[in-house]
DNA sequence: TTGAATTATGCTCTGTCTGAGCCTAATATA
DNA sequence: TATATTAGGCTCAGACAGAGCATAATTCAA
């Protein structure tokens, strides 16, 4: 027996960082068959749109949902996950545009792996991607990004004066404060998932106008409303990705900035000897934005997260660094044993 | 079409803190008949667990997970939920028993859903219960329980020494250590699941015995090492609920704690006027721990979560308190607008 | 009526942590 | 030999947290 008109996947964010770069794994075909007969055509001619590798839960199979992923992932790529870590289940009515024409409502449970980049062995055709370059904006580590001031506030509030009423107007307001913050600064990194939203919901991501289209292709009355057309100007802010694979993305971008200031998580990303500098690098990388070089060492000497291990580092120009390793023992001692980012602090 | 053999529900976890105890909504009769017909008989005598309120995930009548959870819980109790929250989905082997005997593997999300206590209406035989008296090493309110000294932490160290080998030891000793520290401090609050995660494995929660039981009745292999049995000592632990749902329970801890620190989420829990002193209580009541007063309205105050409403409160021995309601709009101002946990600091 | 108990609320003191910046050391390269 | 580049030690001021003292405004019991 079973639930009437469900089909339960699994979906994986896996993410490594490699030269200051945060990649994520994508697979370019449609996974598993996952489109729609318009969509498979696309595919067979140009422009197939990225997808996170995915895959079915089969439960006769795994005893768990992580075991299920895990091993499809090392099935597919060959990568070895050194951490995995549920992210939220998707279930939104037509996530998957089959369910359009009658197919049953796809829910996927997404699952945040992290790793070391390496060679792509198994079946499938996955390659690395950059991160930011699905969420450009998110990434401020040159300072503010060009297009979040000349394209995504403007739009934004043009957006928010467009409101149909005063109550909705507030609201659309106090989220672009929260999200976008002030001019002067305030912002929030963490957030990352509910500025995707925000954008999605204001029509400024190319895929909010796709999924407004299929509705209207299968007359469905969209439950909520699309902002202005602007697909040209959406271009700027990124390739889209199939289905809601980039709203997954962009809550696990959220979930390890956030996790970042509180668990060593970091350290899954690192081989067992690394530079300061090299962390520190790799924790701008994520966060998204530059960390003060002298403070951050001060943090993660004192914290006692990691520890000499007496070999020098001599590749790369300037004075050689050495080579410090991750010291396990910190999670057992400490409460919280994360990188503090500014204006953050400690957490969980 | 349908993947094979899954069904997919939704669990609530209905919070409510009336009277300094944090209470969570149960139902008394297995809910959609979500029982082995051994359950159903003991159901017709005696000694029913209590479970969460759960229910088939319907994808025809709603149009998101959350939507599906807010409905139901509305059309069985009548509660208007001022916040929901998805928590974690688990599709654990056998979490559910039917599975045992064919039945299909029961995932279900699970959602964290704040209120405040009121009257019950609707169909459901449901009833409010203190959350502590499922996890009672949670409550340190009145200092260390005396259980976690004079049981559990015997109990663990019995378990680390009765490790197979070396490896498993060590292993066990640290998860030990992050979970009850040491016995001179440094407890973490907010690691409830791990707690409860450690005392299954232990086998010192009565439900492990049980569902060892169930898996050697059906000679299924049990897939991890139950401790020892115990299950005079495990009654102390409090009483099980069905299924995971003590597990679940333990993941909304974790989760409400954690997020106490930086989302001002308590305030949902509260009437729109409170005193600090109240205040204060409800969040000890979910931390589990007592706070400095005069430090905790310091903090509130220059964190500016709150506004005097001019009104005092004359109910209550001592010197009347003033009312104070909710900043709605410190969100939109702070980064993190949360009340801190001593040595834990802001957060996520 | 008076004092004890109870709660509210203001304030201080001290140590720690953070943000910001200065300075020197050791290497490569022009 | 000068310059660029990175490593790494150090300081200083402000913010904040933990702890406790003191006083104000009530109720309750003797």
């Amino acid at each position: 027996m079973q639930t009437s008109g469900t089909s339960l996947g699994l979906t994986a964010v896996i993410l490594a960082v490699t030269e200051e770069v945060p990649r994520v794994l994508v697979v370019r075909r449609m996974s598993h068959d996952l489109a729609t007969p318009a969509q498979r055509q696309a595919e067979s001619t140009r422009e197939v749109p990225d997808a996170l590798p995915f895959g079915p839960f089969d439960p006769a199979r795994h005893r768990t949902l992580e075991l299920g992923l895990w091993q499809w992932v090392e099935d597919q790529t060959g990568l070895d996950l050194s951490y995995v870590e549920q992210l939220y289940t998707f279930g939104n009515q037509y996530r998957d545009p089959r369910e359009l024409e009658g197919g049953p409502r796809a829910v996927s449970v997404a699952y945040l792996a992290l790793t070391q980049e390496s060679e792509l062995a198994g079946s499938g055709d996955a390659q690395w991607r950059a991160w930011y370059s699905f969420l450009p904006w998110e990434d401020w580590r040159d300072g503010e990004p060009e297009l979040v001031g000349k394209l995504i506030r403007p739009e934004l509030r043009r957006w928010i004066r467009q409101a149909p009423d005063r109550a909705t107007r507030d609201q659309r307001d106090e989220r672009f404060s929260i999200c976008f913050g002030a001019e002067d600064g305030g912002y929030d990194h963490v957030r990352s998932l509910e500025r995707y939203e925000l954008l999605y919901e204001a029509g400024l991501v190319p895929e909010a106008h796709r999924d407004r289209h299929a509705l209207e292709a299968a007359r469905v009355d969209a439950a909520f409303a699309f902002g202005p057309e602007a697909s040209d100007k959406a271009k700027a802010l990124g390739p889209p990705m199939t289905l809601d694979n980039r709203r997954i993305l962009a809550a696990a971008l959220a979930r390890i900035r956030g996790k970042l200031a509180y668990r060593p998580v970091v350290f899954e990303l690192l081989p067992s000897a690394f530079t300061l500098f090299r962390l520190q690098r790799t924790v701008e990388a994520l966060a998204g934005m530059r960390l003060h070089k002298q403070n951050f060492r001060r943090m993660v000497m004192t914290g006692e997260l990691v520890e000499a291990t007496g070999r020098m580092d001599g590749t790369g120009p300037g004075r050689p660094a050495e080579l410090y390793r991750f010291r396990r023992s910190v999670v057992r001692e400490r409460r919280a044993a994360g990188i503090g980012l500014p204006g953050i602090r400690a957490a969980e």
